[in-house]
DNA sequence: CCTATTTTGTACCGTTCGGTACATATAACA
DNA sequence: TGTTATATGTACCGAACGGTACAAAATAGG
């Protein structure tokens, strides 16, 4: 046993609830009181286990891929092919558009859109993660084109990479305010690529 | 000539100033005093012409929209035919990975992601300039169409919402720090369903 | 029970935030 | 030359920002 007095709170639950607001509002409209009730900690708390905010949402981003990644993993694991995986995700973003979480895009996003190359630590973080969510569309695509579901003409990673900055497009007009039926057009039109 | 103390500043200067900024860092970054040295007036100054910091961004916004509005007619106008303009806005992306003003986006899609509905009055605003760019597209699809660039059974509103929201992510891409050739492979596919 | 170790509550830090009050300066008009 | 109208300079506002100091509380081991 740790000696010490012990923790009154998890700081994975925490942590979690922190990632929650970051996603939703962003780092710099997140403010510290924001955290501290989300979060349900006091401030002592918070800067003993957290260090600071800005580490908190590197920890948030961390937390975040980790959650997407592990998730779409078991996605394609599931799907009858490659292609299903693709087209389940990107139709699925038609859904963003309602809901109590609606339209707050997809953190690595969001945090790519707000930050831009200001921040060495969050812009190695964010190219990490999307690096990662390419991986997994090309694990995806060469799935499909051995399935027959894809050209085998094609080159996965461009396919891949397209596909990242075509879902960061979608989930940008889902912010915007775009209706469900327009969602779902774009998000058919963006899969014609890999015919 | 209006009675009383004549301006010491060009206000429309001032305006485009304060639009790059904002540009570059968005509505929560840009502070009251970044916002003052970039303009190159004094608070009083300030308060007197624009109101607040929420409406001058709002008038960034209108000066923004009106800018690239017009900016890509003009462009339009010049190109050749309707799918060299197309192919020319979104190859030239990738330039946009160099230079002293790179990876700072598009100010609409910047503000829609920043915002995401959160204040009615930038979103509406957001919405119609967006709009404003998707009219574009769609008027440069069907002149392609009756060049007989794109075939004719394509919505072009459809289509032209796809560039918007390919348009978006491509500019966030950059933002996340891809690099030029990237951008360029994102680009040309983005273009195949015109095809 | 006492001490060592860790967490929590409370008060406080200086800075910056967006915004305002008001006196002063500069112009047109009578 | 006042008078009126607008613009600027200076000082200030309360609130919120992220962060810290330090004492009190709660545990484990001796």
């Amino acid at each position: 046993m740790t000696i010490g007095r012990p923790l009154e709170f998890d700081p994975d639950v925490a942590l979690e609830a922190a990632t929650q607001l970051f996603w939703s509002k962003g780092y710099e409209s997140s403010s510290l009181q924001d955290l501290l009730s989300t979060m349900g900690i006091s401030k002592s708390s918070f800067y003993q286990t957290f260090k600071s905010k800005h580490l908190l949402f590197q920890s948030c981003i961390q937390n975040y891929r980790k959650m997407l990644i592990d998730s779409l993993r078991a996605q394609l694991k599931e799907a009858r092919s490659g292609r299903i995986f693709i087209r389940t995700i990107f139709d699925g973003v038609a859904n963003e558009t309602i809901g109590i979480c609606a339209r707050r895009g997809c953190l690595l996003m969001n945090t790519a859109s707000e930050f831009s190359q200001t921040d060495p630590e969050i812009s190695e973080l964010v190219s990490i993660s999307l690096e990662n969510l390419t991986d997994i569309f090309e694990t995806a695509i060469k799935q499909a084109q051995e399935q027959g579901e894809i050209p085998p003409s094609k080159d996965p990673r461009s396919l891949a990479t397209y596909l990242v900055s075509s879902m960061s497009g979608l989930k940008n007009m889902v912010k915007a305010g775009a209706d469900r039926e327009t969602i779902k057009r774009i998000a058919s039109i963006i899969q014609t690529p890999l015919e």
